[in-house]
DNA sequence: TCACATTGACACATCAGTGTCTCATTTTCA
DNA sequence: TGAAAATGAGACACTGATGTGTCAATGTGA
């Protein structure tokens, strides 16, 4: 098999050429096309995303010698968009808040990489990549909130980060089944964090 | 392979013995390790569950014929329980409020079965068992919630039951992982959805 | 234009899961 | 106890997915 240094360099994850070449637009393709059919069925086999990629399943195989190979990439994939996307939507924001709210219509958006990253807790249990997929970020805007007084402070932020994420989930299920448009579903989303996590009003304490 | 007229009845779901025999007490402990294991992984193989029902693969056969027969079986199975838990639940209660609340801390205790049955939204698109799962409870509660006032009634009512099963499902994976106690989870679970669905307070009107 | 990179179309071998079947053994129950 | 029921062990064929390899055709850039 034919593989120009740069295959190795990339399936190293060293990436010399980050933007152009045919090889990169092709291996993008595939991961794309990867994320997308997983979210949808991560038992889909290896020729399905092939098809959806407009490749051949030769040529998927040429550039991910197996189908864990493939995993891993697109697992990379779709955590360095999703960290790019939310460290745009963070910054620039003047509260914990505001950064919540910014950070969860960013994840509503791209449903499809939500999904494909959390609709099956084990999915990637034992994946060398998935270790570091604890989310440093989001546990820290949380923990300001609750300073702030913006979500409560009698609440385990586990349990914080676990609605956070499944009412994004919500919102972007509700999308691809057109049950809500994109701005409604957002919209609903954050209104519904905000007060299900809310600081006990004072006008009913602990009641 | 030799077949008993009340396994040909039990395959049309017809159970002339409902509750004793050892075909019953085989078949139930089939369909259990099926719930329990798919609800792990829904990919796992046919040997995984013959084995966690201690039973041979050859015994788990004559029950069921194919993997599509099991599937039907488990999916029947969970709806059932969950209907009858969810209906001793709610009778007794004096509000849809309460219904609500009731009804939540059940699909909480019982998330094995929750997160086989919603895990993954289209594990059983096409499944003829499937169809019917659209419950005809929940939209109703809501409704009568939403005219109580104890939720929003400017919010969609397929949001609302969107965000309670995720709501759910969240407080039985916190369960499942140790994050939270049970009573833990369903007290947080319960209070996190009715503040999050709740009507706007007057207080700040569309603000 | 020419060398090389890239690709698609096949042909394989392999493997895991599925479904069928037989036969010997154990369990159940009248 | 004895017949019927139920089970386990294992052999077997079949299938879909995977991974490897070859070869011809096409694309690309100096």
């Amino acid at each position: 098999m034919l593989l120009p240094r740069r295959v190795i360099a990339n399936l190293l994850g060293v990436t010399t050429e980050p933007e152009s070449g045919v090889r990169t637009r092709t291996r993008q393709a595939i991961v794309s096309a990867a994320i997308a059919e997983w979210a949808r069925d991560f038992a889909a086999p290896l020729s399905a995303i092939a098809e959806r990629a407009e490749v051949s399943r030769s040529t998927l195989h040429r550039y991910f010698v197996d189908r864990q190979s493939l995993i891993d990439a697109a697992l990379r994939e779709a955590q360095v968009v999703l960290d790019n996307q939310s460290a745009a939507a963070v910054s620039g924001c003047n509260s914990a808040r505001e950064e919540l709210e910014s950070l969860m219509r960013v994840l509503v958006d791209f449903g499809d990489i939500l999904i494909f990253l959390f609709a099956d807790p084990n999915r990637f249990a034992g994946n060398a990549e998935w270790i570091e997929a604890e989310d440093e970020m989001l546990p820290e805007i949380i923990r300001r909130a609750q300073v702030e007084g913006a979500v409560a402070d009698d609440v385990e932020p586990s349990w914080v980060i676990g609605v956070y994420y499944s009412i994004c989930y919500t919102a972007a299920s509700a999308i691809a089944t057109d049950e809500l448009s994109r701005l409604r579903a957002a919209d609903i989303a954050v209104r519904t964090f905000f007060r299900g996590v809310a600081a006990t009003p004072a006008t009913e304490p602990g009641h």
